[in-house]
DNA sequence: CCAAAAGTGTTTAGCGTACACCCATGA
DNA sequence: TCATGGGTGTACGCTAAACACTTTTGG
């Protein structure tokens, strides 16, 4: 009856961690820092840090993005309004205007907390998904000094032991996310600059699932849902082939109906 | 820079909470218990309680269940085998054995840690999502002397602070959970006895959703898509109409292509 | 002119929807 | 015989897939 045990509880400490997507050079990247310290020393692992007494989770996760990116995030669960960027602890950190897409799609993934998945204490960590627009740099803020962009898929097909901890399963977990995402949800737009065209919103769906779309039908398909796309002034220019209609995210949440990839997929996993 | 501040970390309690969805009386119901003790002493509550040292969360979520239920889980994120039945903390309860359903459904459904969530100390909750075939008793472990089944549209239609602490934002997102799925995954099954009929299929999809499905399309859809159910022998008897035939839940673990509730469900939200 | 990318039109096949219809049981 | 629920057949409309075709740029 560990109801009546009120306040008796066993210590635990709590992390986030994040995966964070980008779509660089054609390929789906994610962001890695190398551990200075033990355990795991050298190791490659998922940024992220603990969460503080005064913050919520989405904060302490946009908190450890914008150390680790400059990026500012943009959270969409948990109802926390963690875009605040006042009440900042103080940090000699200061959190650089997002580059390119104003703000970072950043949702909560899921919680691991093994015993023993950290050899030194209890640690339950709460993992986010992070989105973001190609940034050119491969390392953005200087409080990641260790940090660089790994192509995702070339580590998931590698050795589990590759990164720290757990975090082979956490990035499984966070690119399969974004995968199905894709299907139901406008997050696609979340790899692209605010305004982008059809053929980069289709090169985004091509990388993140690993394959290729009829560029008539994609284009009508897109275009055709409501709220999806919603059209900017002005074209491309500078580009090989016909200049392109520029197009902002529209306000759709939810795609109706789906794009489904692979319509040969198994029924049965 | 919090890295190089190892095991220097904020105290903080982990918990899991529960949302036990099943059918009840033509209704969704959900397993609730009336607190006992401050804070929100005589409120009513999600079942749950700490996170042991030597479990993992799902290992945590199913002894919980357990104690409240009865009932054996069958966990299926986060990869845990917390199926076995050995290596149990030493417990007065024992596990009965699953009344109707064999197992139940139990998956992670998202972690709250809210600052202030509780008033005593600061507590991060795990919530999972169990999904039960009907039970005939409105109390079905000795451990749960307070809990019972309530109506879960009626409490999410009426105010928040009908439950303690941020259970209702964990019951809607437990519910929205549930709805979702039956779209795309074989859950509707989870709510089924083992053996069941198409009929008994279409009436979960009904409760849970909220509407009326054609019952004719319904079951050519559910009997065409492969690995969604399986025929037993035999066929209902006793009841009124035609006699049906029984299934048994197949090992799809994705449908393709899904369900779609509500065709003119609007594209923005 | 040619290559490349954007965008439109058209055909066809598959699926969801609506509903007519038959089957098998209890009352 | 009737009510009730199980199950099949069929016509219609929408959508996706496939692909021919035009448009508009750079080289």
């Amino acid at each position: 009856m560990p109801r009546s045990a009120e306040l008796a509880y066993p210590p635990a400490a709590i992390t986030v961690d994040l995966v964070v997507l980008t779509i660089r050079e054609g390929e789906l990247a994610i962001l890695l820092v190398r551990r200075g310290g033990p355990p795991f020393q050298g190791k490659l692992a998922l940024p992220g840090g603990f969460v503080h007494q005064d913050e919520t989770l989405a904060q302490a996760a946009a908190r450890e993005l914008a150390e680790e990116t400059g990026l500012l995030a943009d959270p969409e669960v948990a109802g926390a309004a963690a875009t605040r960027d006042s009440g900042q602890p103080a940090s000699t950190r200061r959190t650089r205007a997002a580059g390119l897409g104003g703000s970072v799609h950043l949702e909560q993934l899921a919680s691991y907390g093994d015993p023993g998945r950290d050899p030194r204490l209890r640690v339950i960590t709460v993992a986010y998904l992070a989105l973001a627009p190609g940034l050119p740099t491969p390392r953005a803020g200087s409080d990641a000094a260790d940090a660089a962009w790994l192509p995702a898929t070339t580590l998931l097909s590698g050795p589990p032991d590759a990164l720290a901890f757990d975090h082979h399963q956490i990035l499984a977990d966070g690119v399969e996310r974004a995968r199905a995402k894709l299907e139901y949800s406008p997050l696609a737009t979340a790899f692209c600059p605010p305004e982008f065209t059809v053929g980069q919103l289709r090169r985004v769906y091509e990388i993140v699932w690993g394959g290729s779309l009829d560029p008539r039908n994609f284009h009508r398909k897109v275009t055709g849902t409501t709220g999806f796309l919603i059209p900017a002034d002005g074209t491309t220019t500078g580009e090989r082939g016909r200049p392109a209609q520029l197009y902002r995210r529209g306000d759709a949440v939810l795609l109706h109906p789906p794009l489904l990839r692979a319509t040969s997929e198994p029924a049965s996993g």
